[in-house]
DNA sequence: TGTACATCAGTGAACGCGCGTTCACTGATGTAC
DNA sequence: TGTACATCAGTGAACGCGCGTTCACTGATGTAC
């Protein structure tokens, strides 16, 4: 392969647009013409890179889905610096701060969500980014098990519940701060014996 | 108005065949064609009781989002022939079985939810039809107050978060009893003390 | 109850626009010498 | 390093289909007598 400078360019400069476009107005009303525009290109910029918008919604989500698992599972490692072992609520509370990042993310993550449930084939790759999630937390969890309310095989997918659960409140209201605080209290009741 | 038996009908009849279709294809892919296609009638019905998709979609969301608020609030009503005061069990186990009854209802709840997110004056609606069932929800927590482990103004949103959170995974997965299950196990661990 | 009439609900052909897709082109980028 | 050349990335006009919308029509339904 030759030109692959401009190519990349090109393909992370239309997933970017299309992240924005995405958010805003949705996956289903998202036309081929917005993205190319909102990335700066023509139509055939797209074709030459991606051949149907589904294509395209896949890339996107699997490269995001992707830093998105390394962003959680780096705040969730034991920092090392600090040697004295965290108190439960300062876990959770950066736990909350760092699952709530996006409310971007949150609506094309739901998009994706619905696409999923409605194409069984495509909720594989939904599937596997969860269970990377999961596999984090549960590791961080493992660690102080002993002050737990309820074993980290159970507690794992329990913070993923809460975290969809007051997703959807936030896709409702915006309002992130709360959600952050909400997502706290929750998680609070749910580990804290 | 005259001939209105007729219409009626036909408004019904387009109402549950939009269900299905927005259940199956999801709203954005729905087509107008696609709803009276189902419904048995050709494109004029449409036009003679609707003027666009979205308004079918609202008329339906507020119809269901109606009859589902008062199968949750009779649900969780205390059954006046059984004289003992339920364990909390049994009324948690209730509330899962209530709330997670079909999940072509949460796929189009799901879209729902979606458009309201990015259309601020729709939400309202949305937001009406969740003040319901936490309401209903947490009327019937206060009879149980003493046997909480979190207050009921607290419990009532989160067994709603907890109800949201599994959804999600019912939407992937399909399961319907693993999630009322799921959903049960959730719910013991945030409300018994 | 029966009949004649008026009105309205739903039909289905026709129109036209939005948008996905194609493709001959050009100028930008990398290669060879 | 410089130049000539080959190839490929992105352009943008053109095509055509899917589908939303309209509207003259007909037969079904209710009303009046």
């Amino acid at each position: 392969m030759r030109v692959t400078k401009r190519r990349a360019e090109t393909r992370a400069r239309l997933l970017d647009a299309a992240f924005r476009v995405f958010a805003a107005k949705g996956f289903g009303p998202a036309r081929i013409d917005d993205v190319c525009a909102a990335a700066g290109y023509t139509r055939g910029a797209f074709y030459s890179n991606f051949s149907t918008l589904d294509e395209l919604f896949f890339a996107l989500y699997d490269d995001r889905a992707a830093v998105i698992a390394t962003q959680v599972a780096e705040a969730l490692t034991t920092d090392r610096t600090t040697p004295i072992e965290p108190a439960i609520p300062e876990v959770i509370a950066r736990t909350a701060a760092t699952l709530l990042l996006d409310r971007d993310w949150l609506l094309v993550k739901t998009d994706f969500l619905l696409y999923a449930a409605r194409h069984p084939e495509v909720a594989t790759r939904l599937a596997e980014h969860r269970t990377q999630l999961r596999t984090a937390i549960e590791t961080r969890l493992r660690m102080m098990s002993g002050s737990l309310a309820i074993p980290p095989e159970v507690a794992a997918p329990a913070v993923v519940a809460a975290y969809d659960g007051v997703t959807v409140q936030l896709l409702l209201d915006g309002d992130l701060p709360a959600a952050r605080a909400w997502l706290t209290t929750l998680l609070t009741a749910l580990l804290v014996r």
